[in-house]
DNA sequence: CGCGCTATTGATATTCATCAAACTGCGTGG
DNA sequence: CCACGCAGTTTGATGAATATCAATAGCGCG
């Protein structure tokens, strides 16, 4: 890789994208002057490593723009994504020295960090980081056991149109338009990627995309690009119980 | 079913078995007095439902003694575990007023509940009960994420055997014994709960036990009864990679 | 232009699910 | 007391879903 590039912006939290759904949510403009003082910013290149399990990690961070991966992987080589962070998102964890997975750039990220230390100094003083830390962490514990109901109990074809129905939310979300009749966007997660969160191998992912297009349920431009004609079938394909499945 | 045995036993919290490592943990005796005045117990017969999904819920609760499961289940009847619930762990979600899983007494089980109302309020004005139910939550999360692992990669012999470790091993910290040489407990889950655990049919497990058996890495007496002659081998045949695996 | 990465598609193998039958232990009622 | 039934479990035969191995195709980039 030739260019080490640590593009150090610098943000008020003020004009911050995700001001009003991090760690930081809560927090009165005096409790943001601390953090402030305690903030950094780190940027990273699509497909570089953030972090090995097992290494010293001295910070905790938000994620702010871009798209990271938190994975395991086994002796012999089996991986399995066990978290997909998105803006606002948080990484790391209060009174642990190291970390406990794989976390990796998917696309060019810019992450929030703050010294684990003087974190965790504030959260003893001030109330609303851990409060809302603990909002998020519950959120994430619900998203977690949806996944093991997919990983678990769905087909191949299922946990394809409920990855893509995640990610077509989650894009919805952004644009500020509700998840209905047809939409499109680009798919931040190669094969092998989807492959990793749904506990498939990447020619089922290949071929389930296939099919799914084969059968009209999705369309493709180019190989990232995705249309969805019909949000709601793509839901019943996708066999969620509740068809709202992600909270919010 | 006769007997509706609701036995309503009044602890001392100074005498609760779950004192130390419950959301009450880390408590001062004042705190304590508080929760002292909102709680009260209830009382389950092994395989009665707690609560279902979906059911509007007041109350949150700890587990003092006795096992309880989370499950999830698809419209078509997939069922698929997403918690196992030992003493001392929290069921219910402040802030949230329905169930989003089926919770169901696996054995008899008694629970120490708070109305919602009243535990929110006591986890707005005092610090420790938040920051105690923050790290049983992020236990929780890095738990649901080695488990994400076993769904999505683990063969059916190594999802048996790391449920067996699993178990082994939280048996052994009951009984204060490193889990090492042999050692062996009692099953507290049916074949078919296991199952639904693992995200394999009741089938699969039991012929998996079977080999198991066949290889000398398990011995059964009766159908619940299980030695491990040897942990360490246990584990290989678990294929974890930090041979620790479960936190705690 | 051709290399390397990602993706697709095909042929085959393997694992696990499904369907089916029978066994075990235990409590109940004849 | 014994027979019956039932829930939980085991085991067998078969099939379907997905992994594995392999070849090829697109595509951006040096």
């Amino acid at each position: 890789m030739p260019m080490q590039d640590m593009h150090i912006v610098h943000h008020e939290c003020g004009d911050c994208p995700i001001r009003h759904r991090a760690v930081c949510a809560r927090c009165d403009s005096d409790e943001l002057t601390r953090l402030e003082q305690i903030k950094y910013y780190r940027s990273y290149q699509a497909g570089q490593t953030v972090i090995w399990s097992g290494d010293r990690m001295d910070f905790v961070a938000s994620v702010v723009t871009g798209i990271a991966t938190l994975t395991q992987t086994m002796e012999d080589g089996r991986r399995q994504m066990v978290g997909l962070l998105l803006p606002s998102d948080f990484v790391g964890r209060p009174g642990r020295a190291t970390a406990a997975y794989d976390v990796t750039a998917t696309t060019d990220l810019v992450m929030c960090c703050f010294r684990k230390k003087p974190f965790e100094d504030l959260m003893q003083t001030t109330p609303h980081v851990g409060q809302r830390l603990l909002e998020m962490t519950l959120d994430e514990l619900d998203a977690a056991r949806e996944w093991m109901l997919l990983l678990g109990r769905k087909t191949a074809r299922e946990k394809i149109a409920s990855l893509l129905g995640i990610i077509a939310r989650r894009d919805a979300t952004l644009k500020l338009k509700a998840p209905k009749g047809a939409l499109s966007f680009d798919l931040p997660l190669t094969r092998e990627e989807m492959a990793d969160y749904l506990g498939l191998t990447l020619e089922t992912v290949s071929r389930q995309i296939s099919a799914l297009k084969r059968d009209g349920v999705i369309a493709l431009e180019g190989k990232r690009h995705v249309t969805i004609p019909d949000f709601d079938r793509l839901m019943e394909e996708a066999a969620d119980d509740s068809d709202g499945g992600f909270l919010d």
